[in-house]
DNA sequence: TATCGTAATGCACAGGTATGCATAACGCAA
DNA sequence: TTGCGTTATGCATACCTGTGCATTACGATA
């Protein structure tokens, strides 16, 4: 019989000069991956386009290599594309994550009572 | 030759109504434990006085049996200690935040770069 | 019963996170 | 060169976490 506990937890990466890449951040990333645009995949997410630029910009800033070019006007006004560092860290990212579910859910199954 | 990135996370603990037993909250078990003394386990902790109390109603709100008992008055003006599913709580959580520790050395080893 | 230091609790406020609005900058295509 | 939808960015604001201050309640012991 199951635990009427479970583990739960937040994982992050973090780079030599403070850069941080956890699950909001890679869930943009994929999203602008998936959509070619900022702003769609802000709201696909239900997060203002102001807070997601945000990210971006931080992100941007503290990789040495930037991991998304954005780029205004234009055809359909602008568009967002990951460079090939940004699906690396993404995939990085959700291969470690998948491991961490796993471990959650063992250590779920250990707890007492 | 070590990455120079490493993992990072945060754990705890959910019980069936939204119990919630983190990082934080077992520091502040174990400092009443070793002090007697909820104030003195605050200040130990650089944490105010009225967030620890705030903590601790929540904790013993939340869970069937309290995880600690808390006497204002008397010698000394008052003390605090923890019961027995207190200390079972901390201990539990104390052994699965160990692994989670090895885990994230493990996946802090296997990052590229 | 008076004292003493802790527990108990309200109120004001600071800081980070995230939203919403408004507006400007951008650059390809019609 | 005009239009369009996106990126870019400032400003006001709300929310949550946590602090700080002030004041009261408590109860064993001297």
């Amino acid at each position: 019989m199951a635990s009427q506990f479970t583990v739960h937890g937040r994982l992050w990466i973090e780079g030599p000069d403070g850069t941080v890449l956890g699950h909001g951040r890679v869930e943009l990333l994929e999203k602008i991956d998936a959509l070619g645009s900022l702003s769609a995949a802000a709201s696909a997410l239900g997060m203002s386009y102001r807070y997601a630029w945000k990210l971006v910009k931080s992100m941007n800033e503290h990789s040495d290599s930037p991991l998304l070019t954005l780029n205004a006007g234009g055809r359909g006004g602008g568009h967002a594309t990951l460079t090939d560092a940004g699906k690396e860290a993404v995939a990085t990212y959700r291969q470690t994550d998948r491991e961490f579910e796993q471990f959650l859910s063992e250590q779920s199954e250990k707890l007492p009572g």
